[in-house]
DNA sequence: ATTCGTTTCATACAATTGTTTGAATCCCCT
DNA sequence: AGGGGATTCAAACAATTGTATGAAACGAAT
C-alpha cells in the first residue's frame, strides 16, 4: 500500500479548492491533477471517475468542518443578541475569507445551492445544525408562540443576506461602484448591518402589520398600458411553491 | 435578405430559455440550434461565435423587458408600505413563475450572479433603476437621515431575500422537506413575510442598536478547544472587500 | 432564364475532456 | 535477491463541442 493514501490525500487537497472555486462541470480532472503533482490516471486509479472524486471531497470537507465545529456555535451564556451578532460574523467571516482558507466551507456551500446525488443528506445534516440553532436563537429574540413556518422563514431571511454578500458579490461591487460605498462592506460592517436589520425585524414582527389589499401586480405582458389599482391579491401560485422548481440544471 | 431574420429570430427566442436554464457553457450550439430548428452553422452565420449570440441574446431580453417595464414600476399615490409590498410580490412572481414565460427575467438573473464582460453596463442600467427605486422607497419608509451607505445595504437586504428562494430554491426545499412546512413557500406567503420582515426592519432601524463588543468568533483552525469570551470586534478584514471576490470564476 | 449575392445545409476539423490501457516502477515480503 | 501485488506513468481513445468549409438552394434583379 505504501504511499497510497499519499496521492489520494494530495488529490482530495487539491480538489477542493478547485471544485469550490470553479463548480463540478468547470474543473477539470487534468488542471486538479496538475495542482496535486499526480499523474492524470490517478483520479480513476483511487476514485473511479471524476464524480466519485467529486463526492469524497465533499465528504473530506464535511469531516473536516465537522471535525472542528461544536455541537453548538455559540456560547450559552451570551445575550441572544450578541449570539446572533457571533453567528453572522462567524458566517460572513468562513464566506469572505480567502479560498485557500475557507474552501471547505465554500463547497458545501455550492452543495446548498446546487444539491447533488449522494451528498443531500450530508448536506441537510450538518447545516440543518446550524439552521436549527439559528431558529432556536429567533425563537428566544422574538418572543414565544412563533408558529414554526414563521420561524423557519425568518431564519433563512437571516441566512438569505448573509449569502448575499458572497453570491451576489460581483453585483453588490457593480451597485456600489458608483456610488462610491465600496469600502463600505466589510465583514465588520455587514455584521452589524445584517445583526441590527434581523434584530429589529425579529423583534418587532409580531407587531409589524401586513398591508392587505394592496394592488396586485400588472403581469409582465401587459405592463404598458396597465396601472394598478386595489384589486385583491392575486391567489393565483405556480403549480409547486418554491422548494425544487428553480434553478432546475445548473450543476452537475 | 428573405427570411434571413426569421433564423436571427428563432435563435434569438430559442436561445432564450435555453441560456436562462443552464447558463452559457452549459448551454451547447447544438441544442439551441435543435430548438430552433435551425442549422448549426446559422449561429456562426448570423451571430459570429457563441459568445455573441448570447450578448445578442441578453440585449433581446433586456430589450423586451425594457419595453414592458414603466420607468417607476409602482404607484406613487400609494402608500410606502404598499408600494414594498407590491415591489416584493413583483419580484418574487416574475423569478419564480414558469420558465417559458419568465427566462427574460432568469437570464438577466443570471447576468446579476455573474456579470459578463459586454453585458455589465446594460445590467448595471436596468437594476440600477430598480435599485434607486428601492432606496427611494426605503428612504420614505425609515425616516429621513439615512446616511447613503445604510440605505444602500438595507436595500440589499430586501433584495436578498426575494433572491434567495430563487438561487437557494433546492436548499429551502431540502430544508423544510423534514418539517412538512413545504407548502409555506408561496409567492403570497412570502411576499407577507418578506415585507413585514423588513417594514419593521427598516422602520426600527434606527433604535435598533448593535451588541457591542460581542465575543470575537473563534476561528475554525482553533474551534474545538477555544470557548468564546470576550474580547473586542476583530478588525481584520480581507483584503478586498466583499465587492468583486467571491464567485470569481463560476462562469464565463 | 440567367446571374449574383444571400442564406442554408451536411460535413469536417481542431480542441478539450473524461476515461482506459498496458507497460514500467515501486515497495514489501520471504 | 527475487517474486508479486500495488501504484504510477505516458500515451491513446472516444465523446463532446465550437467553429469552419464548400457546395447547394433560394430569391430578386436584370
Amino acid at each position: 500500500m505504501s504511499n497510497s493514501s499519499d496521492t489520494k490525500a494530495k488529490l482530495l487537497e487539491s480538489a477542493g479548492p478547485i471544485f469550490a472555486a470553479k463548480g463540478y462541470s468547470k474543473a477539470t480532472v487534468r488542471e486538479i491533477c496538475d495542482s496535486a503533482e499526480v499523474n492524470l490516471a490517478a483520479v480513476s486509479y483511487h476514485f473511479g471517475d471524476k464524480l466519485h472524486l467529486y463526492i469524497a471531497t465533499v465528504e473530506h470537507a464535511r469531516h473536516w468542518i465537522h471535525a472542528r465545529t461544536p455541537d453548538r456555535v455559540v456560547d450559552e451564556d451570551l445575550p441572544a443578541e450578541s449570539r446572533l451578532a457571533l453567528m453572522i460574523h462567524t458566517t460572513l467571516t468562513r464566506f469572505l475569507g480567502a479560498d485557500s482558507e475557507t474552501w471547505h466551507l465554500k463547497l458545501l456551500n455550492r452543495e446548498i445551492l446546487n444539491p447533488t446525488q449522494a451528498c443531500e443528506k450530508l448536506i441537510e445534516q450538518h447545516f440543518g445544525k446550524r439552521f436549527q440553532e439559528l431558529m432556536d436563537l429567533i425563537d428566544e429574540l422574538g418572543g414565544p408562540g412563533l408558529p414554526h413556518d414563521e420561524l423557519e422563514r425568518m431564519a433563512f431571511a437571516v441566512m438569505a443576506q448573509c449569502f448575499h454578500y458572497v453570491i451576489a458579490g460581483k453585483f453588490v461591487g457593480l451597485m456600489t461602484r458608483q456610488s462610491g460605498t465600496g469600502t463600505h462592506y466589510t465583514v465588520e460592517e455587514l455584521t452589524e448591518q445584517i445583526t441590527r436589520f434581523c434584530l429589529a425585524g425579529i423583534i418587532h414582527w409580531k407587531s409589524s402589520p401586513f398591508p392587505e389589499n394592496f394592488p396586485v401586480p400588472p403581469k409582465l405582458e401587459t405592463f404598458k398600458n396597465t396601472v394598478a389599482s386595489g384589486h385583491t391579491i392575486r391567489l393565483a401560485t405556480p403549480p409547486n411553491s418554491v422548494s425544487m422548481s428553480q434553478n432546475s440544471e445548473q450543476e452537475i
